[in-house]
DNA sequence: CCCAATTTGTTCGTATGTATC
DNA sequence: AGATACATACGAACAAATTGG
């Protein structure tokens, strides 16, 4: 039985999309991980009574999905393989490409999953782990003397935010993080905002930081949201000072995007 | 050639997948949005000078990701097409295939987004908005006399959480609460959940939505919030005392996935 | 209703590249 | 180095779909 398989729009696929679907849910059916070799190029043609064009693109599409991966040469083939996350992000990336997301709406959902996952992780973390963080942290410890220095405290600054991240045994919170954390990056680098390090931002998040690691570590999981949270607000509010000051500058007249 | 000039994953691009990227980012530098009518396939075929069948199989790729659509006929040809939020969603599903997302895993999303969901629309739903919302709910108003009628009410309650989302202005937002209902969705048909339908969970959502609509329209986001937070729980709960009564009975060894 | 033009969709035969033994 | 097995690429032809006369 197919359940959940309606279609509103008939939207009649095209042979190589149907043999894509094919492969794929016989894949399913199996149970096939990653690694199964699926049959060469060959046996699919016999088997699908098609040409070696239409099976080479239903190939490429489940390539494209990331959900293949072929190797040429004897014991090569098409493989079955696990979705990246970097492809993952990229795929839901175009999404969001039409999308035009604001700085608002990346940090609605940052300053909900953010101190969610600092409750999450507060007492469970093992001492190796809390090390690590701590680690991280000690990369921006003294005030930044350049704009070169400033800046690496500012990536400094995000991998704490992504190892917390990893920390998750959640895998749906873990991308949640770290694909916002990625758009927002874009969107800066798109703008430029970057332009206008702020200190104050990168500073603030040291003494932030501090205390989080310090309520992971009693397993205080209010004050750990309590304090991500009002890292996030701080973080939002100066990142639309600079997008403010920046369209000020730059930007009198016409809008960009 | 010295053989001192390894790769260690340059992942070496096939000239499909290079063809693809090429007409990317040629799309997205000339700023060219949905509609745009890409040069034919003979066309491409001259200016990349590559066979019919290459072009093709880039075309599949952009295809797969939802980027374009090809159209047969005169007038036809390949276009710039808007990623529909339908594919980006099958798309983003594959990754969590792989990933084996639990119940609780997603209802600790649904819990920090729905919540901020409700929050941002209070007081800012349009008489006619809030309607909508009230007419969705006239569908299960009173308690459900058979199994068929408490089926349509458990379909009608989901509609209630997804036009919800529909009325945020953050295409993010709508997205991931859309999204995680999905995959919850999902999860309840492949384990079977649906089978064993729980009368307490969808007659308490009818409260739930009653006194959430009297919160919006008053522009109390506090309420709100909260509402929708206690629903949130209330539901979490039920589903895993639905999916521990279905252990119990028909999976006393084995496990599934 | 059919016909013609246009564009993608599909097939087959052949040749080339690449990794393994 | 050579043989083998596999994907990759090319080119020419034909089929199907859509539009307009």
């Amino acid at each position: 039985m197919s359940p959940a398989t309606i279609r509103s729009t008939p939207e009649r696929l095209s042979r190589p999309q149907q043999v894509a679907e094919a492969i794929k849910s016989w894949v399913m059916e199996n149970g096939w991980g990653p690694g199964v070799r699926l049959p060469s190029e060959s046996e699919l043609i016999e088997r699908f009574g098609m040409s070696k064009g239409t099976i080479r693109e239903a190939i490429r599409i489940l390539e494209a999905q990331g959900l293949v991966k072929s190797r040429t040469g004897p014991g090569g083939g098409v493989f079955v393989h696990q979705v990246s996350e970097e492809r993952a992000t990229a795929l839901l990336g175009n999404y969001f490409y039409f999308e035009h997301l604001t700085i608002d709406d990346i940090y609605q959902i940052r300053q909900a999953l953010e101190p969610e996952l600092a409750a999450s992780l507060a007492g469970s973390l093992s001492e190796a782990q809390l090390a690590a963080l701590e680690e991280v942290m000690t990369r921006y410890c003294e005030p930044a003397r350049s704009a070169e220095e400033e800046r690496e405290q500012h990536v400094a600054s995000l991998r704490f935010h992504a190892l917390l991240a990893e920390m998750s045994g959640n895998a749906l919170l873990r991308f949640l993080i770290r694909f916002t954390a990625n758009m927002l990056a874009e969107i800066t680098v798109s703008r430029r905002l970057y332009a206008q390090p702020n200190r104050d931002l990168w500073s603030s998040g040291f003494d932030y930081q501090l205390r989080l690691i310090a309520a992971l570590r009693e397993g205080d999981a209010v004050a750990a949201r309590e304090i991500l949270s009002e890292h996030m607000k701080n973080a939002h509010r100066l990142m639309l000072m600079q997008e403010t000051v920046l369209t000020q500058r730059f930007l009198p007249e016409n809008e960009i995007i």
